[in-house]
DNA sequence: TGTATTATTGCAACAAATTCGCAATAATAA
DNA sequence: TTATTATTGCGAATTTGTTGCAATAATACA
């Protein structure tokens, strides 16, 4: 399965890349300026997670956004796990430069971690 | 708009405060003896969380799970904000007794949190 | 450069989770 | 005992995400 250069990924991409926020399908369809169908804007996404190109975050509304894998941003890895926090009043998530700090009991095993923050953002406070 | 003691408030209630696990809508009409409506188990749910008997955890598998606040337990306060772990094996949510740490830059507020850890829980290890 | 292979896409249909309107029921107050 | 209104059941609608299938197009290769 190696993967193709198409435009729909490269635009779903560069729009990721450009975004300081994390974004779900319906943004990302919206912001879009060519028309690419709904299905494979979650296929293209999934090929990303998949990859490791974007990470995947689920909010409490239920949705799922997605938020491009940056190396070395500043002094944090914002790789490692991060909070996120979404914004009740602009309806967006973004990654904290804020590392998930846990411990579980014995015998458990993390695969995942999913650390979502709500409230109001710096810029709608 | 004054709260009314019914049977099916009793039986989810009783269920949730029995139950070791956080429980989805799905989960609880299974597990209750009487049969009640889908909305319904809903509608019961969210008004307890509006009145803090029980909290919802939003999972990465986008499906809410209800929590009974519990007080006091052992040295850890649940009230407070703490992880959750999602078992993949036995696909049940249990809160752990783990608080969650963290810290905002300047301007952000805080409303809630819901932090969810994903994996394989001791009992399926 | 032309052709075969197969990853990718669009479309429609599907599935699951949650909510909502509305009429009927039943808990509480008077 | 009756009036008020919170609660319930039912059906339908909404939203989010996935899947099957045929058509398209990117890549490898002759």
């Amino acid at each position: 399965m190696n993967r193709r250069n198409t435009p729909t990924k490269d635009a779903v991409l560069n729009l990721l890349s450009n975004s300081k926020k994390a974004l779900s399908q319906d943004a990302i369809e919206k912001q879009l300026d060519i028309k690419i169908n709904r299905a494979t804007i979650y296929r293209v996404l999934n090929r990303f997670c998949k990859d490791d190109l974007v990470h995947r975050i689920v909010a409490e509304d239920g949705k799922q956004y997605f938020a491009i894998c940056k190396k070395c941003e500043n002094q944090v890895a914002v790789m490692q796990h991060h909070f996120h926090f979404r914004c009740l009043s602009c309806d967006s998530i973004e990654c904290l430069q804020v590392p998930v700090a846990y411990s579980v009991p014995n015998g458990y095993e993390v695969q995942n971690v999913n650390c979502v923050l709500t409230g109001i953002c710096k810029d709608c406070s």
